[in-house]
DNA sequence: TGTACATCAGTGAACGCGCGTTCACTGATGTAC
DNA sequence: TGTACATCAGTGAACGCGCGTTCACTGATGTAC
């Protein structure tokens, strides 16, 4: 039995997710969780702002803490960059509602709000692409654009799967998003091309 | 000398790359372009979304005819690749906040509404590739995700940039983008591994 | 050349609507004696 | 056990504001005779 807090930001995320943030009003979310408006201003007293900074701070740092759990401290970039993509799909796949919020979010500044503190994904994935440089894993390059590629790869293919130009969910995908994401880094190809 | 609708466009996309598309009024383009509000009535008959809807298709549909202007049509895939991504770059270049809008446009549908008879540059990437995968130039795989993840790069590039993750603009990383785009569809890296 | 009329881009005031937000309230639950 | 009181999640009606949009208008420009 979820708690009336859990309900309405649950709903909010499928909304929001369903038809852009903008697009979902207070009185939306306080409907599709069954409670009046002014509820919302009881657990979020700070408003609608709060309520949405909160529900994206929180999945944000989520992602990021799944990231540096899902990678091994110890193993190599190769096996990290590998895990970091399949937990990624994982995530999309348990909750593509979140996965979408996030998406649409990432053009709000919401990151630079509050998101630093409790953990950020992208610098996660980062930190162990400089690592990666440094001891000759892959090739030399600047950090942060080696890391954009591969956010992209991700990001992206999850655009497409929202809007209909990929037909499978991303945990379908993961082996090819392993790969393709391992090409981008400038990892080694594991299967030679012929001749 | 602008004529006025052109004059209106120019700050609305200003605008809608600064502040997002949804915070920005029709009062605020009138006032940024120096006409009352009603004028914007009397260019789009249609009101606000089609002033955005009008502006994107425009937009997008400039992209689309640059990308395929940039790729020669007898060029092997490799040089097609590497032209388009530096169009790209050379559009960015020209005119940021257009890129920036076009960026954010991106989870509003619009491509779906009307972008698609004016030409769509995701799809004129999607059948060089299809046709690179054909004749062997790139390893086979589904031509949907490989499209995706090129397009990730440059976007995610582009958005790091307008959020201050990366330092340089777009023309200024041509080369570096050109060779992680290379890499990602699985063309063989030009300088080889060392050993 | 001068006069009468049509066209049309842009004006300015006004419209109703839906939005985020507030606040005095209700009623269920827990606590002290 | 019964009574009095505190707490607090949730209510429902109301608020003002900024939004997109409309429309009768003005005044400059071009055209016909």
């Amino acid at each position: 039995m979820l708690s009336t807090k859990d309900r309405i930001r649950l709903e909010a995320v499928r909304l929001f997710a369903e038809r852009g943030i903008d697009a979902v009003s207070q009185r939306d979310i306080a409907a599709a969780a069954g409670v009046q408006v002014s509820t919302l201003y009881g657990h979020w007293t700070g408003g609608r702002d709060q309520l949405i900074g909160e529900t994206f701070v929180a999945g944000y740092a989520g992602y990021a803490q799944a990231l540096a759990a899902a990678a091994d401290p110890h193993a190599g970039f190769a096996a990290a960059l590998d895990a970091m993509v399949r937990a990624i799909c994982r995530l999309h796949g348990e909750d593509r509602a979140m996965f979408a919020f996030l998406l649409l979010s990432q053009h709000r500044g919401l990151d630079r709000v509050g998101g630093g503190e409790a953990g950020n994904p992208v610098d996660v994935l980062q930190r162990r692409v400089e690592a990666a440089m440094e001891s000759r894993e892959i090739p030399p390059g600047e950090p942060a654009l080696v890391t954009a590629a591969i956010v992209g790869v991700l990001v992206q293919a999850a655009t497409f799967r929202l809007y209909g130009r990929l037909a499978q969910d991303l945990p379908a995908m993961a082996d090819d998003l392993s790969a393709l994401c391992a090409r981008t880094a400038g990892l080694p190809t594991q299967a030679r091309t012929p001749r």
